[in-house]
DNA sequence: TTTACAGTTCGATACTTCAGAAACTATCAC
DNA sequence: GTGATAGTTTCTGAAGTATCGAACTGTAAA
């Protein structure tokens, strides 16, 4: 496997070690299932994903920019909102490194 | 998802965090895929993983036992050396945990 | 145009991680 | 025994991470 490659997995897997970080990522994918299953991709408000995290705006804002960093997530604004979705390629790349039968 | 379960899911990705040790892991699945898609666990000595990597061996050392302690693989002496297997279990939670279609 | 809301940026602090040097243990071959 | 091999333990320093408070930006409603 190139470096480059490992590098990128290593990243995915980097934003999803940490516990708060991997609740939020959760959260998301729990509401996302439904949509993904069907080839669509399912939109969040970020207050939504926040259940019981009790974490400062400061750092979910941090924690929201590095799985968008590491190709997990995407974004955009609506208004005063920001939408979250899953993206369905960083997981899909996640899971074939992880898949036996390559 | 309990926070037990997100605590240990988090622990696994972050042993795979690291671009050394997430190589060390991929070389191993790599020998290992036969072995696992029959349901049979494969065998690696440690210095096999190693190629390319140029660590030290305390630090190879520390890698492994991150992993181990992680549960993704196993680990059993045999003379001096050690041989590593992906645990298949620990393989299983995780892609459990990125599977879209519960 | 003022106020409230939702999220961002910056800076500080406490904490964790990575890697290697040195010294150690266990096993095997002679 | 002695030496060589394979890996471990302990410690240390440099670098990175998590979190928060304070100040900031953009949006929308009053």
């Amino acid at each position: 496997m190139p470096k480059d490659d490992v590098d990128r997995l290593a990243r995915m897997f980097k934003a999803l070690s940490n516990p708060n970080r991997l609740r939020l990522f959760m959260n998301l994918l729990e509401e996302s299932k439904l949509d993904l299953a069907k080839g669509r991709v399912h939109d969040c408000f970020l207050v939504k994903l926040l259940g019981g995290l009790e974490l400062g705006a400061p750092t979910v804002s941090h924690h929201v920019k590095e799985l968008a960093d590491a190709g997990l997530i995407s974004t955009q604004r609506e208004g005063k909102q920001l939408i979250c979705s899953v993206d369905p390629e960083g997981l899909a790349e996640l899971r074939a490194a992880l898949t036996i039968t390559h």
